[in-house]
DNA sequence: GGACTTCGTAAACCCCCTTTCCTAACCCCT
DNA sequence: AGGGGTTAGGAAAGGGGGTTTACGAAGTCC
C-alpha cells in the first residue's frame, strides 16, 4: 500500500540527477558526473548515451586526463528543445519560453484585468500567449517537449482539475481538459509552490539536498517542500501551505478567515501593514501598490533608512518565527527565501531572518540548516513550470520499444511525480 | 547525491509491509497479502518464504478457496523471537519484552530519582532493567533480537551519541557504546517521537499510509512525521520538534526560552496552567503532579464538570491551531493523538481538537486528514523503541550467504532505516 | 474417476545498478 | 616511428528485485 516505489523509479531519479548535473556545468564529462552523482561509470554511460540519443545533450570536445586518453566532454543541446512555462498570478500572466540549458528565449506578459478572470477568458488568453511565444522564439512547433502551468490554489494532478483558486474564485474548473482542447503540447498543470521548489530542486540552492523548504514570499505566502530529494505534495497535492499557519493566536485578520497567519504579516500586504503601523505617515507607503511600497523599503534599506530598517525588521521578527517553525519541523539542510518580496528586499532582510531564525529555532536543527536567498534570476514559478514539462519528457524514456521505435508508439499519461 | 536508492530498499520495505500484515491480521493467507500490498503473489511467496525460514512467522493450517486448493495460512509465530524496548523518559524508565506478536511478555517500570540520572547510572540502571525483563519472560537470550531504546532530545544515529537531553543536561553522551558494554543484544538508539511514529506505522492508526502525522502529548509535546511512507528524519535527525513551534508571538515563556511555543500551551504542564488561568482554585489542580492533574481533568470530563470543559476547550484551541499548521503543511492522510495526556483526556479531547482544527486549517488540506486518538494500549516509546529492533532484524535478510549461512557471518552496522 | 477450480512454486523475463574485462586513445620515452 | 604506461569508456557478466507465465498440487463437483 501507501507508496508504490518501483527499480524504474531509481532510472528517473538518476536519469534527472545526470542531468541536473549536467545543466549546472555544462561542458562536463562522465567521469566528472559519476563522481558527482555518486553512481557508477557504466550507469553514468548509459544514461549520458540515452540523452544523447534524445538530442538534449550532445558531445562537445574532449579534456585532457593526466597522460591517458582524453575524456569526452558532453554538454546540454540548448536547441534540442524548448520549455515553455505559464506563471498565472492573480493580477498578470508570464509565459517564458526555455531552450534546453534554461535560458528564455522569448518572454510574454500580459497583465489581467478584473474581469477577465472567468476561466474560458483565462484558457484562451494563455493559449494565445503560448502560440506567440512559439513564434516570437522561432522554434518549431515539433520542438516544443511540453508546456507547464502553474495556477495558484489546489490543483489535482491526476484530473488536471484547479479545484480552488482563491482569487477568481474558481471552482472546479477542468483547466487541464480546457487547455488542451487549444494548446497541442504536452501540459503539466501544478501550483507556483511547487514550481518554485523544483525549480529550485533543478537549478537553484536545494540542487543536490535531500531535505529543503522553499520559502515563497509574494503577495501571497507558501513553503515549497523537498523531502528525501523529491518534491512533497502530501496526500491530496497540497502540502506546504505554510502561509495560513498561526503565528500570533488571535493576531491580524487573514483574509483566508482566520487571526494571526504567517502571511498577514510577511505577505506583502502584511508587510505594508508593518509599515503603517509603525510609521504611519511613511512616504515609503504606496497605498494601493504593493509592488511600489517594496521596491521604495529596499531603497529605503539602502540608504539606512530608520523606519525601512524597522519595518524590515519587523517582518523578519515574524518571519524568523514562521522560518523556525519550518526548521524546528523537517530538519532541512537549506530553506530557500524565494519569489519577489524576498527578491526585493534581498540581503538585508535575509541578514535579519538569519537572526531571527536562530532566535527561535532550536539550537541543533538550526545548526544544520543554512538560509539562503533564490539564485534564480527569472519568475520561479515559469522556470518551475517549464522544469515540470521537463521532467515529464524525461520521465518514460529508454523504455521496451523495440528495436524500431516508430511502431510502438505508446499512449503515456501525464507523469505523477 | 542527496539520497541513494537501491532496488534492496525496495526489497526492504517490502519485507516490513508483508510482515506488518501479517502481525496486523494474523492468520492470513499469501493471496489476501498480495491483495493488501499490492504485490504480486510470486513477490509475497517469497517474502513469506524469508519470514517462514527466519521463524517469523508459521503455517498454521489451511482455508477454504471457493473450489480450489485451499490457501495455505500463515501466522505470526510469537515465540519466534523477542524484542525489548527501552522508554527513558524524565522520571521513569519503562522496559518492555515483546514477543513477535508484539504482546507484552515482561514488563518493568522504574523511576528515576532526580540525583540518579549521571549516564553511567542510567546506563547500568537499564541494563539490569533489561537483563530482569529476559529473565521474568523466561526466554533464552539468544531468542532477543534486539533492544530498542528510546531517549529524549537529539540523538545521532550514525554515532549513538545523545547529542542532548533536555532533561538532565547531556551533552554528547556516547550512549549507544556504554550501552553496548552491558547489553550483548542488537541494541537500536533513538528518540521517543520517531519511536512513536514508527510504532503507529507499524501497529497503530498510521499502517498502510503514506503521509501521517503522529502527535504527542505528553510533558514535553513534538511530532513524528510518516512521509511517503516511510519515517522523516530531516538531515540531522531532528525532525519532528514541533513542540517549539511559534503558536502565539511573544506568548508564555517556554523552557527553551522563547516565547509562545506550542509546548507552553498544550504540554501537561502548559494545560496545568490553563487551568490555573481559568480557574486558580480549583481542586482539579494537584500543583506539583501533572498526571493528577490531567487524571483530575478526564474524570472532570466524564461528570461534565464545568472547569474540565472550559480547560480542555482552552486546551483544544491551542491544539486546534498548532496541528491545523501541520495538517496545511503536510497534508497528511491522518493525525494521530499519541501519548499520556492524548490517552487521559481521549475522546472529549479528541471532539474539541477536531472542531477547533476545522476551524484553522485550510478545508482542502483538512478535508483529506483524518484526525484520530492512538489505538496502541502500552506506552508508544516503548513498542517504538522495539520496533526499530524488528525493523533492524529485518533489515539485512536474505542477503548474499551462499549455502553455508554460518560460515559467512559479515559485520554488519546498525541499520540506518 | 474425470472435469473444473484455485493455490503456489518454478522458470523465464524485464529492469536496474555494479564490477570486471578489454579495447581505444593519448602520452612519453627510447 | 614504435613500444610501454595510463586513462577513458564500452561490452559483458553478475547480483538484486519484481512480474508474468507455465505447471504441478490439492481440493470440489458431477
Amino acid at each position: 500500500m501507501s507508496v508504490k516505489r518501483t527499480s524504474r523509479d531509481i532510472r528517473t531519479a538518476n536519469r534527472y540527477e545526470v542531468l541536473r548535473q549536467i545543466i549546472a556545468e555544462s561542458p562536463t564529462s562522465r567521469q566528472e558526473l559519476a563522481a558527482a552523482t555518486g553512481l557508477s561509470l557504466a550507469t553514468v554511460a548509459t544514461l549520458v548515451g540515452e540523452l544523447l540519443e534524445l538530442r538534449m545533450i550532445t558531445e562537445v570536445g574532449f579534456e585532457d586526463s593526466a597522460g591517458g586518453r582524453p575524456r569526452g566532454l558532453v554538454a546540454v543541446n540548448a536547441s534540442g528543445g524548448a520549455l515553455i512555462g505559464v506563471d498565472i498570478a492573480e493580477t498578470y500572466v508570464h509565459v517564458e519560453l526555455f531552450d534546453l540549458a534554461l535560458n528564455v528565449l522569448a518572454r510574454a506578459e500580459e497583465d489581467v484585468r478584473p474581469g477577465e478572470s472567468l476561466p474560458g477568458q483565462m484558457v484562451s488568453h494563455v493559449a494565445a500567449t503560448v502560440g506567440s511565444v512559439v513564434t516570437q522564439a522561432g522554434i518549431e512547433g515539433a520542438r516544443v517537449l511540453g508546456v507547464g502551468v502553474s495556477v495558484p490554489g489546489q490543483v489535482d494532478r491526476a484530473t488536471g482539475i484547479s479545484e480552488y483558486a482563491p482569487n477568481w474564485d474558481w471552482h472546479d474548473v477542468p483547466l487541464l481538459d480546457l487547455l488542451t482542447e487549444h494548446i497541442a503540447y504536452p501540459l503539466y498543470l501544478d501550483n507556483p509552490l511547487r514550481a518554485g521548489a523544483v525549480a529550485e530542486l533543478w537549478f537553484g540552492a536545494a540542487r543536490g539536498r535531500g531535505d529543503a523548504v522553499v520559502v515563497n514570499l509574494g503577495t501571497g505566502v507558501g513553503a515549497g517542500l523537498i523531502l528525501g530529494g523529491g518534491l512533497h505534495r502530501g496526500v491530496s497535492n497540497s502540502a506546504g501551505e505554510w502561509g495560513h499557519n498561526t503565528i500570533v493566536l488571535d493576531g491580524r485578520l487573514c483574509r483566508c478567515g482566520n487571526h494571526g497567519c504567517v502571511e498577514t504579516y510577511v505577505g506583502a500586504p502584511g508587510i505594508m501593514l508593518n509599515l503603517r503601523e509603525s510609521s504611519p505617515g511613511s512616504t515609503l507607503l504606496h497605498p494601493e501598490d504593493q509592488t511600489a511600497t517594496i521596491a521604495a523599503l529596499a531603497q529605503g534599506m539602502l540608504r539606512q533608512d530608520p523606519v525601512a530598517i524597522k519595518v524590515v525588521r519587523d517582518t523578519a521578527r515574524y518571519l524568523g518565527a514562521g522560518i523556525a517553525d519550518l526548521v524546528n519541523l523537517f530538519n532541512p539542510e537549506v530553506v530557500v527565501l524565494s519569489s519577489w518580496v524576498a527578491a526585493a528586499l534581498g540581503e538585508p532582510l535575509l541578514a535579519e531572518v538569519r537572526e531571527a531564525v536562530a532566535r527561535h529555532a532550536l539550537p541543533r536543527p538550526m545548526a544544520a540548516t543554512e538560509i539562503v536567498l533564490s539564485t534564480i534570476p527569472t519568475d520561479p514559478a515559469c522556470l518551475g513550470a517549464a522544469t515540470f514539462a521537463l521532467e515529464g519528457a524525461l520521465q518514460s524514456v529508454g523504455q521496451k520499444s523495440g528495436k524500431k521505435r516508430t511502431t510502438t508508439v505508446k499512449n503515456r499519461m501525464a507523469p505523477t511525480s
